[in-house]
DNA sequence: TCTGGGGTCCTTCCACCA
DNA sequence: TCTGTGGTGGAAGGACCC
């Protein structure tokens, strides 16, 4: 028997700029990009508009600066994304106990199991029912793709986009999937496809052709034969609601290559006791230091050590990174460094504390045998133009709050000065005005909820929502805008 | 042109052990 | 005692995803 299309995939559109659009009306209809501006910064998100412009993700910042000079660029911020992020999930969570978040903007759900679906018509209409609620609780559009497997809606809602619905009927994947390109099928990546294009196959029919055996002598036994599965349209995975950590880890790409084998040292150290509060944070040990190095040429390696037992100590993982520091050559730059975790676990094993000390030990000797600590030179922090300290301090995008003229977000900063709009997500687009960056008046702010009057949707998907004056617009001081 | 950050999974190689 | 074999765990790298 065919599976009935009960497997709901939703794709928020443009995600972290479709959000900064909905918070900033002067935004909306324009180019809008996200992501890292630093010199080596790469595109998180393009609004749509901007994407017209040849803007992508993963895209270097500094390219798309060129496409698209007149788009506003921002910095992500996770904890607007991730306060709407909690709202869609919440929704969700209504039409199944099984939702499979992939991302902030994306997850699977088994309709059938949350028994709010059992057929195409059915499935149909609560797709759409969501995609009304998330408008209506969150101002953003989502894209859901509703077939039998989770591979199938997952294409589905990346053909139905922008804001739209698309069901693929049981019985019609293979014809569906045969013109496509290879690279639709997850897993096929840049490598895989060049790969698979070498050999002759472009499109997901040559891949059904080509057999099995032929998929794995060319990419290996588990890609190979999960490839021709899904050539197939088979793909019986199911939806998996908790899914546990495997590692933490942390990373810092340099603005300019490091040199200094001192302060690579000393990165190294820092980004350990970074990834060590991460790990705290979500209450979890490790076994497994990883250290990452990407050298000037971009070439990476990793260096890794397992201990005798899971930990949560600093010290334990700063001094297994120092070690394997070592045994990396950093001659001729360094342009990233990255520390993690694996073999993650809830405990740490008493033992820890003679490991500690072991530990502690050979760095002991370490240092006797090398120069000592206490002589090394500490690096000396390199001076910060007025530019770096006016970007710090008032990050493009971010909300700010001014005594007089109410909440706003900062359009830009350099040379002691900081541009500001003032307008909230409900206002027209405001006016622009220039502060000194130690403007007493000004500070930053928490980010204003994108909808003001969220309708009632607390008993969806049963009942159809009821309008309700929420306590979504509580900005602080409650100011009108200008 | 010049490539982020946080992950997952797979493959290969090697050492060790029975 | 020597040699082959197969399993396992660790290390390293690579591809992929959002």
């Amino acid at each position: 028997m065919r599976p009935a299309p009960t497997i709901l995939h939703l794709d928020m559109d443009a995600f972290y700029a479709s959000a900064e659009q909905a918070a900033k009306p002067s935004l909306r209809g324009k180019a809008v990009v996200v992501g890292g501006l630093g010199p080596r910064g790469v595109v998180a998100t393009a609004s749509y508009e901007a994407r017209r412009l040849g803007v992508h993700s993963a895209m270097p910042t500094a390219q798309a600066r060129r496409l698209a000079p007149n788009a506003a660029y921002l910095v992500p911020r996770f904890s607007l994304y991730r306060t709407v992020s909690d709202q869609v999930m919440e929704l969700l969570g209504r039409l199944s106990p099984l939702v499979e978040p992939l991302s902030l903007d994306e997850a699977f759900v088994d309709l059938e199991a949350g028994g709010t679906a059992d057929d195409s018509a059915s499935a149909r209409a609560t797709g759409e029912g969501l995609r009304a609620a998330i408008r209506a609780v969150t101002g953003l559009s989502g894209s859901v793709g509703l077939a039998g497997s989770k591979m199938l809606a997952k294409i589905a809602s990346e053909e139905a986009k922008p804001d739209g619905l698309l069901l693929i009927e049981p019985g019609t994947e293979r014809e569906l999937l045969a013109p496509m390109s290879v690279r639709i099928l997850p897993g096929v990546g840049p490598a895989t496809g060049d790969h698979l294009r070498r050999a002759g196959m472009t499109t997901v029919h040559d891949l059904a052709e080509a057999g099995e055996a032929e998929l794995v002598r060319l990419v290996g036994k588990a890609h190979g034969h999960g490839l021709h599965r899904m050539a197939l349209g088979l793909d019986d995975r199911p939806v998996v609601a908790e899914r546990d950590a495997k590692s933490v880890s942390v990373e810092d790409t340099f603005d300019v290559d490091l040199h200094d084998r001192v302060r690579v040292r000393a990165e190294v150290e820092r980004l350990a006791v970074r990834c060590v509060e991460r790990l705290r944070a979500a209450d979890r040990s490790g076994r497994t230091v990883v250290l990452k190095v990407r050298r000037y040429d971009f070439s990476t390696l990793t260096r890794s050590e397992t201990l005798r037992g899971p930990t949560d100590d600093p010290m334990v993982v700063r001094e297994a990174v120092a070690r394997l520091l070592e045994s990396v050559d950093t001659t001729g730059g360094v342009r990233l460094l990255g520390v993690g975790v694996t073999g993650l676990a809830d405990y740490t094993q008493e033992d820890l504390f003679a490991q500690a000390a072991d530990a502690r030990e050979l760095a002991q000797r370490d240092r006797e045998h090398h120069a000592p600590a206490a002589e090394e030179p500490v690096p000396e922090p390199e001076a910060d133009s007025a530019e770096q300290l006016a970007a710090r301090r008032w990050p493009a995008g971010h909300d700010v709050h001014h005594e007089e003229h109410g909440h706003g977000w900062v359009q830009g900063s350099g040379i002691g000065r900081v541009t500001v709009r003032f307008e909230e997500p409900w206002s027209a687009p405001g006016r622009v005005l220039t502060f000194r960056i130690d403007d007493p008046l000004l500070r930053p702010a928490d980010p204003l909820p994108l909808v003001r009057e969220s309708p009632d949707y607390s008993s969806w998907p049963a009942s159809l929502p009821k309008s309700r004056s929420s306590g979504a617009a509580a900005s602080e001081g409650g100011e009108s805008s200008p």
